[in-house]
DNA sequence: AGCACGCCGACT
DNA sequence: GTCGGCGTGCTC
C-alpha cells in the first residue's frame, strides 16, 4: 500500500496534490517542504498531510526530494494560514506564497554533494530534475549524505543575484544624459517606489532592467547591495534620537504598577487581548518591557509591532540593551529577501525564547511558542495591509494569542474607536495611565480661528505668526503640520480655467517644484513643466492653494535670516532613508521648523519642541467617511503630543476656518472618553461599526471593455437578489471616487451585514457571476479603512 | 511558474 | 515554404 501525502503546491496552480512518498525516504509530518514534479517541470510545496487515497483518474507521481528533515512551519503556522485563506477565500499555497520568503519557496534549488565522501563517483552539483533521473540505488545514497548533512540546498546564483537591493543614491536631478531612456526610466521608477530587489525591478520594468541597473552601479547612479534603511538605522544615533526610556534603573509609577498588575491578570494563561489608554509619555514603553521579562522569564517568546520602520527601530534598540542575554530580532517589510530568510529560519530553528520587535509583517514569522504581542499605536492605520495580501495585524495577533493562550497588548493614547468600544463594554480589560512620566506636562491646546482669511496668500493667522517667530528666538523647536501632500494641489490655465488632469486617472495632478514635474498622484504618471494646456493650447499655469513646499518657502520669508527649516512628506522622503536622515537632523537640532504632512505625528521623540502648529485642522473633517472625526481627533491628538516632552511646557496652535465645531472641545482637552462617546453615539444611530460589519466591493475593467455596463447591472442584480437572504444592505455599485484608475474604470459597492461569514458568501455570489474574470476585477474589501 | 500546443507574421 | 512570436491550457 503505497504512502500516500497531500502537498500544496506554493506556485501556481496553488493547489493541494497528491504524491506518494518513496521508500528511501525520510519519515514526514505537515509544514515540511518538499520538492514535487508537476507536468514536466519541478516546484516546491508544503506536505499537509497524509491522503487517505488516490483521486480519480490520475497516476501519483513519488516525491523528489525533501527540503528539509524537520519542518520549517508547525501546526500552529499552519493553522494561521489556513484562518487567512478561508479569511481571503483564498488557497492556502497562495497564502503560503506571500508568507514565505522568497529562497524558501522556489524550487529552484542545486543541491551541492561533499563528493568526497560519496563511495562511488557523483555528481557534486545537482538540479531537482536531475535527481528524479538518478536511478534508485543513486537517490538512496544520495539520501543518505542529506540525512548526515553532506548533501546542502542553494537557491539558484540567477536567483540569488536578484535578491540584490537596488537603491538610488541620491535625489533628483540625476547625472544622466537626458535621452537614456532606460536608465531615468528605472531612476524613476525607484524614486516612485521605493528600493526594491533586482527580480522586483525586473518585474516592474522588463528583462532588460538588470543589465541596466548593474551598468549604473558601475557609475554611481545607483547602489547594490544590501537595503540601506537598515544601515541608517545604525547611523541614527544623536542625541536627540536616542530613546526617553530608561532601559535600566526606573521606578515605576503607581499608575504603571497598577497597570502592570492588571496586565499580568490577564497574561495569566488563559489567552486574550488588553487595552493600554494612555496619554502619550506616560510610559507605556517601561510597561512593555517589564511584560517581555515576564514573558522570557515563563520560557516564551515575546513581539513588539510599531506602525513604522522608524519607530520599530527605536523600540528594538531598547530591547536590544534591556534583554542582553536573548536573541534579539529585528524585522519589517523593506528587508532584502535574503534577510527575510535568515530571520525567517533563525527564528523556527531557535531553541529558547526570543523577542522580536518590527512593523506588521514581523507577525509573519514562525516564532514558536509566542506568549506576548504587543501593538503600540494600536489605532494605527499602517497596521492594516491593502494590497497582496490583505490583513489587519491586530486580528492576526488576536489569532496567535488566542490560540497559543498568550497576551496581546493594544497600546495607544487615542484608541480605535472599535477597540475602545470592546473595552467599555467589558470584551477585554483596560488599563488607563492619565500623566506623563516625570517632570513634563501635556501642552496646552488652543484654536485659532481663520475663517476671517480666506483667500489671503498668507497661511498662517498673526498669533501662529508670533508664536512661530517667539518660539525660534527662544531656541526652541517648532512643528508644522499639514495634511496634504505636494506643492499645490492642482494647477488652473489662466486662459481658459482648465485644470491639468492625469488621462489615466481623471483626477487633477499636482505641481511638484522640486522635480519640476507635474505628477497623478494615483498612477504616478508625470510630464516635465512648463507645459501647454491640452484644451486651449495655452501655457499660463496658476498654482492653487497651499502645500508643504509652499509653507516652506513662507516659513523661510517670515523667519530671520539663519533660521533653518526642514521638510518632511511623503515626496521628501520618497527614498526610504530620507526620512531617518530628516528626523535625526531635527531631532539633532540642526534646524528650528520642521514642517510635514502627518507622518510627522507618530511617535517621535524631540524634547527641543515646544510649539505645534497645525496649518488646516478642518482637513479632513468633511469627508463622507464614517471614520473622518476618528481618524482626524487621532492625527490631531497625537501630533499635539510632539510639544513639550522635554521639560519645558508645550503650546499646540491648531487653526481652524470652523471653531464651532463640537470636535474642537475634546481636542483642546486631550478628553478621548468624551470624543468617544459622542462618536460611539453617532455610529449606533447611522449603523456603523462597531454596530454593524462594513465590507467594500472594489469592481474594475479596462476602458475600452464594451460589455463593463452590462456586467455593472448583472452584479446590481446579483446583490440585490442575495442581500436580502444574508439581511445585508447594499450601497451600489457607484462609480468610485477615483473612477479611472490605470486605464481602468472602477466602481465601489458598500455592504453593511452583521456577519462577515454572510459578506463572504454574498461576495462568493458575486465572483461567480463575473462574466468574464479576466477583464472584469472583483476585489472584497473587509472593514475597509475609508469607505472612499 | 514552467512547459506544452497552436495559430499568425517576416525571413532563408 | 520554415522559424519563431506569444495567447491558451494543464499540471497529482
Amino acid at each position: 500500500m503505497a504512502d500516500l501525502w497531500q502537498v500544496t503546491l506554493v506556485s501556481p496552480p496553488y493547489q493541494a496534490l497528491t504524491y506518494e512518498r518513496p521508500s528511501y525516504f525520510p519519515e514526514l509530518s505537515p509544514g515540511q517542504r518538499v520538492i514535487v514534479p508537476l507536468g514536466r517541470s519541478h516546484r516546491m510545496g508544503v506536505v499537509v498531510g497524509p491522503a487517505e487515497a488516490a483521486p480519480e483518474g490520475v497516476t501519483i507521481k513519488p516525491l523528489v526530494w525533501p527540503l528539509e528533515l524537520t519542518p520549517i512551519l508547525d501546526a500552529a503556522y499552519l493553522e494561521l494560514a489556513g484562518n487567512l485563506a478561508t479569511r481571503q477565500m483564498a488557497s492556502l499555497g497562495r497564502i503560503l506564497e506571500t508568507l514565505l520568503p522568497r529562497g524558501l519557496r522556489t524550487a529552484a534549488v542545486t543541491f551541492k554533494v561533499d563528493r568526497h565522501v560519496a563511495e562511488r563517483p557523483l555528481p557534486g552539483s545537482i538540479r531537482p530534475a536531475e535527481l528524479s533521473r538518478f536511478s534508485l540505488e543513486d537517490r538512496v545514497e544520495l539520501m543518505e549524505l542529506w540525512r548526515g548533512g553532506r548533501m546542502r540546498v542553494r537557491v539558484n546564483a540567477k536567483r540569488e543575484e536578484e535578491e540584490r537591493f537596488v537603491s538610488l543614491v541620491s535625489d533628483p536631478p540625476w547625472a544622466v544624459r537626458p535621452n537614456a531612456k532606460r536608465q531615468l526610466r528605472i531612476l524613476e521608477h525607484l524614486l516612485d517606489n521605493g528600493p526594491q530587489s533586482l527580480f522586483a525591478l525586473r518585474h516592474g520594468i522588463g528583462e532588460w532592467a538588470v543589465d541596466v541597473a548593474a551598468k549604473m552601479e558601475g557609475v554611481g547612479l545607483v547602489a547594490l547591495g544590501e537595503l540601506t534603511a537598515d544601515k541608517l538605522a545604525e547611523v541614527d544615533e544623536g542625541p536627540g534620537a536616542c530613546d526617553e526610556t530608561p532601559v535600566s534603573g526606573y521606578e515605576l509609577t503607581d499608575e504603571q504598577r497598577v497597570a502592570l498588575d492588571e496586565l499580568t491578570a490577564t497574561m495569566d494563561g488563559s489567552g486574550g487581548a488588553h487595552l493600554v489608554h494612555g496619554v502619550t509619555g506616560s510610559g507605556k514603553t517601561v510597561l512593555y518591557l517589564e511584560l517581555v521579562r515576564l514573558c522570557l522569564a515563563a520560557g516564551r517568546s515575546a513581539m513588539l509591532l510599531a506602525p513604522e520602520v522608524a519607530l520599530a527601530c527605536r523600540l528594538y534598540r531598547t530591547v536590544a540593551e534591556s534583554f542582553p542575554q536573548h536573541r534579539t530580532l529585528f524585522d519589517h517589510g523593506y528587508q532584502s529577501p535574503m534577510k527575510r530568510e535568515t530571520a525567517f529560519t533563525g527564528v523556527a530553528r531557535e531553541e529558547g525564547p526570543c523577542v522580536v520587535v518590527g512593523t506588521r509583517s514581523a507577525l509573519f514569522l514562525p516564532v514558536p511558542d509566542l506568549g506576548l504581542v504587543v501593538l503600540d499605536e494600536e489605532h494605527d492605520e499602517s497596521f492594516k495591509q491593502e494590497d497582496r495580501l490583505a490583513y489587519h495585524a491586530k486580528e492576526v495577533a488576536w489569532f496567535r494569542m488566542e490560540r497559543n493562550r498568550g497576551l496581546l497588548v493594544l497600546g495607544s493614547a487615542t484608541p480605535d474607536v472599535k477597540t475602545f468600544h470592546a473595552a467599555r463594554s467589558g470584551a477585554i480589560p483596560v488599563s488607563t495611565l492619565t500623566r506623563r512620566v516625570g517632570e513634563s506636562l501635556l501642552p496646552e491646546v488652543e484654536l485659532v480661528d481663520i475663517s476671517a482669511m480666506a483667500g489671503s496668500a498668507q497661511p498662517f493667522a498673526p498669533t501662529a505668526i508670533e508664536a512661530i517667530r517667539e518660539t525660534v528666538s527662544e531656541g526652541r523647536q517648532v512643528i508644522v503640520m499639514l495634511n496634504r501632500r505636494g506643492y499645490s494641489p492642482l494647477m488652473y490655465c489662466l486662459d481658459c480655467g482648465e485644470t491639468v488632469r492625469c488621462p489615466e486617472c481623471e483626477v487633477g495632478m499636482t505641481y511638484h517644484k522640486g522635480r519640476e514635474r507635474v505628477i497623478c498622484h494615483y498612477c504616478g504618471l508625470s510630464y516635465s513643466y512648463p507645459l501647454l494646456c491640452a484644451k486651449c493650447g495655452g501655457g499660463n499655469f496658476v498654482p492653487m492653494g497651499e502645500g508643504t513646499e509652499r509653507l516652506e518657502e513662507h516659513l523661510g520669508e517670515l523667519l530671520p535670516e539663519g533660521v533653518k527649516v526642514l521638510r518632511l512628506d511623503k515626496d521628501a522622503t520618497r527614498r526610504q532613508e530620507r526620512m531617518e536622515e530628516i528626523l535625526g537632523a531635527f531631532g539633532r537640532g540642526e534646524a528650528q521648523v520642521l514642517v510635514g504632512t502627518q507622518m510627522i505625528s507618530k511617535g517621535h521623540h524631540f524634547p527641543g519642541v515646544t510649539l505645534v502648529v497645525v496649518a488646516d485642522g478642518d482637513l479632513g473633517l468633511g469627508l463622507p467617511d464614517y471614520r473622518s472625526s476618528e481618524r482626524t481627533f487621532q492625527l490631531l491628538v497625537q501630533v499635539a503630543g510632539r510639544a513639550g516632552r522635554g521639560d519645558d511646557p508645550g503650546r499646540v496652535l491648531i487653526q481652524t476656518r470652523n471653531p464651532a465645531h463640537p470636535i474642537w472641545k475634546d481636542v483642546l482637552t486631550g478628553d478621548f472618553p468624551a470624543f468617544f462617546e459622542r462618536e460611539i453615539g453617532r455610529r449606533k444611530m447611522f449603523g456603523y461599526p462597531p454596530f454593524s460589519r462594513l465590507a467594500l466591493v472594489r469592481i474594475s475593467h479596462p476602458a475600452d471593455y464594451a460589455d463593463g455596463a452590462a456586467a455593472l447591472i448583472l452584479f446590481g442584480r446579483v446583490l440585490r437578489e442575495k442581500a436580502g437572504d444574508q439581511g445585508i444592505t447594499v450601497l451600489g455599485p457607484a462609480p468610485a471616487p477615483l473612477g479611472m484608475l490605470r486605464g481602468r474604470k472602477r466602481f465601489n459597492c458598500l455592504l453593511k451585514g452583521d456577519d462577515w461569514g454572510k459578506v463572504r458568501t454574498l461576495f462568493a455570489h458575486l465572483v461567480q457571476a463575473n462574466p468574464c474574470p479576466a477583464k472584469v476585477r472583483i476585489g472584497l474589501d473587509l472593514d475597509p479603512l475609508t469607505t472612499l
